[in-house]
RNA sequence: GCCGACGUAGCUCAGCUGGUAGAGCGGUUGAUUUGUAAUCAACUGGUCACCCGUUCAAUUCGGGUCGUCGGCUCCA
């Protein structure tokens, strides 16, 4: 049977024999590269290699160096540390081991609690099981009967799974002695995994809940080359250098202190200047987009918390309450009760709409002691929150309007990592389902029109509506929700809020809530960790440091810094009695944009010779030349990456 | 909250099997007057997170609490 063969955009012809496997023609057509190809396409489908072909259809080989073959590549590797760890810890009971984005893990309850130093030993064993080259078979079975093999093994989950999938027949994999539940495809033998390291053991809840057990996870990865294995290791190094809370004490940017609490966040003065700046920039936009500013106070009676819900619905993430004479007051977890009793302080007439509120916002939330992390979670926040009161025919160009202005924020400082998303109606929530699709619909379409890519989150809206979500990347990949615009038509009705019509009668306006960075503190982290700390020279703590060579210089150092403070530039004068290569060096690591050496040379002529971040030196220039040039930088917010 | 690991000067870390702790950086002082990533020296830093227990003796062993880190669950 004469079949076409397509690998790396080249086709060939292979005449298979009867009972001739896709594998055999690999050998033949392929001996040089037969270790990176996995497995094969035929019709859309992977499989096996070993497959025996029974059309004549095109057969595509995928290698390590697709993703799919890569996805195999872990996924088999994971089947044979599963088989490891069955060698090692006989009474280990899997769970689920799939591949993900960086590698791989398996869930696995045992009685034996694992630490760091058995994943030298699972990876002992899993690198004997790759030399015994043993080949991973496929079996197809009824169901019945593969429920009765994981039963009879005492595989309680692999049973579990199985009595819930629909099909009638199952796959099976076997390598050596270990059989597992799989789709498949796998390697063809384990002898094709060289290149691998387990990374570490956590905890993890069996299918994901936590009223479930749980398990034991252990994360590894593998690669189709040493040179691959070892540039993820030294990625995931070089990424931990960029952690904001590295960098955060290392710049003296913030600190989170034991004294005082766990997750509340003390911003130093250079954090804080940085923080300045933002808000600064976000109020200028705000007013440029027709925003006005209102501010509100960080408690209120509980009885307010129970007509907006959040009593009910929002209780576990907020702070006990404080007794205040007969009643009882809770810090705010939100804003939006405070901006609703702004508007209904008057009768509002559709004239007046949209009305657009916004406010930094100091909220506090009682979050669980384990997800805390640096300022990306925490438990006292700002928000760089807005309302809008909207009618219901201004609804789309509004949230339009949040997405562009959305849009305006994280491209003016520079995030390149971002994911959309939609999300809906949650499990516990409020309101009527018409409201909400009227209110997912209105999302949907302002997505589109925008041409914005996005996913769906489902069930992962607000009790009082459904949002875009917008998360930034962190160093090392994980994804944070900055910036969310949410559609509420629960919070008007709760609190009865209304607008006068053309037509003379009560209406009720629909309300936007949203913010165009997130929190102060969580975007101040993802900002850190894109920069690496060396901010653009607009957010620079510090933007000059002046350096003179010996204290000679001194007083024009003195001088000249003075020259730039003055005309609102962030200067400071190194005089410290340290040779200049020091006070260049301390500056460097402090990431500081610019550095004004200053001698004998320089002061004579009223210059500096200007040394820049990352480049050197850049010779030596007029200072008021070095002014504008700062000034030029500093207006234009440029970006250096 | 759950599983696991960790918690020693301001920072980064050393301290084997129990005998009240060290280094480098930092800070202070003095000397050096220097041309693009660390000048030299002296001095100064610690109830070894906290609380109980075992022991003649605990930073070291055991238990608990708090905090941090990696995950899970949950979220801006």
């Amino acid at each position: 049977m004469d079949i076409t063969i397509v690998f790396d955009d080249a086709s060939s012809q292979y005449s298979f024999t009867d009972g001739e496997s896709i594998l055999t023609a690999v050998q033949k057509l392929f001996p040089q590269q037969k270790r990176s190809i996995v497995a094969a396409r035929i019709g859309g489908l992977l499989v096996d290699l070993t497959t025996i072909p029974s059309t004549t259809d095109d057969i595509q080989l995928v290698s390590t160096s697709s993703g799919d073959g890569l996805e195999i590549l872990r996924h088999s590797t994971s089947h044979i540390m599963a088989e490891a760890i069955k060698e090692l810890y006989p009474d280990a009971k899997l769970a689920i081991g799939p591949s993900i984005d960086s590698g791989f893990y398996y869930d696995i309850d045992m009685s034996k609690t694992l630490s760091p130093d058995d994943l030298g030993v699972i990876e002992q064993k899993m690198r004997e099981i790759t030399e015994r080259s043993e080949h991973f078979a496929r079996q197809d079975k009824p169901i019945a009967e593969a429920i009765e093999f994981f039963k009879e093994r005492g595989d309680q989950y692999k049973v579990e799974i199985l009595s819930e999938i629909p099909a009638t027949t199952v796959s099976l994999y076997t390598q050596g002695s270990f059989t597992d539940l799989c789709r498949g495809p796998h390697i063809p033998s384990t002898s094709y995994l060289k290149h691998f390291k387990l990374l570490s053991i956590a905890g993890a809840y069996w299918r994901g809940d936590e009223k479930n057990k749980m398990l034991q996870r252990i994360y590894g990865t593998a690669f189709p080359s040493k040179e691959e294995l070892v540039g993820f290791v030294t990625a995931r190094e070089e990424a931990a250098k960029r952690d904001h809370r590295k960098l955060g004490q290392q710049l003296d940017l913030f600190s989170i202190q034991e004294q005082a609490g766990p997750g509340l966040v003390f911003w130093h003065p250079k954090g804080a200047i940085v923080r300045k700046e933002i808000e600064d920039f976000w109020r200028a936009e705000h007013i440029k987009r027709g925003y006005e500013f209102v501010y509100s106070p960080h408690i209120a009676n509980l009885e307010l918390w129970k007509t907006s819900g959040h009593w009910g619905f929002y209780q576990q993430n907020m702070y006990s309450p404080i007794q205040v004479d007969e009643d009882q007051y809770m810090l705010k977890p939100m804003n939006c009760p405070f901006h609703i009793l702004i508007y209904k302080s008057q009768v509002r007439s559709y004239r007046d709409l949209p009305l657009r509120w916004a406010e930094l916002g100091t909220v506090y939330r009682y979050e669980k002691s384990g997800v805390l992390h640096g300022l990306l979670r925490v438990r006292g926040f700002t928000q760089d929150d807005a309302h809008l009161f909207v009618r219901p025919d201004q609804l789309n160009d509004e949230v339009k309007g949040v997405l562009d202005f959305t849009r305006h924020m994280i491209e003016t400082f520079g995030f390149k990592k971002y994911n959309i998303y939609l999300s809906t109606r949650p499990e516990h929530s409020v309101g009527t389902d018409e409201g909400w699709q009227m209110a997912t619909e209105a999302l949907r379409v302002a997505l589109e029109e925008m041409h914005l890519d996005y996913k769906v989150d489902a069930g992962e809206g607000v009790f009082y509506g459904p949002k875009i979500d917008v998360k930034l990347v962190d160093a090392i990949g994980r994804e944070w929700q900055g910036p969310t615009v949410q559609v509420d038509f629960n919070l008007p009705e709760r609190f009865d809020v209304t607008y006068v019509g053309e037509d003379g009668k009560e209406h009720r306006p629909i309300m936007l809530h949203r913010v165009v960075l997130g929190s102060m503190e969580r975007f101040f982290g993802t900002l850190i960790e894109q920069y690496a700390g060396a901010f653009p020279l607009w957010l620079a703590p510090v933007q000059v440091e002046v350096v003179p060579i010996t204290d000679v210089q001194e007083e024009y150092a003195r001088a000249i810094t003075a020259r730039l403070v003055e005309r609102g530039i962030r200067a400071k004068v190194d005089i410290r009695r340290e040779k200049m290569q020091a006070k260049i060096r301390d500056a460097e690591m402090q990431k500081v944009p610019y550095i004004a050496v200053i001698g004998a040379k320089e002061a004579a002529v009223d210059s500096v010779a200007v040394r820049m971040r990352h480049e050197g030196d850049l010779g030596v220039m007029a200072v008021d030349q070095f002014i504008e040039r700062l000034l030029e930088e500093i207006k234009s917010k440029v970006i250096f990456a």
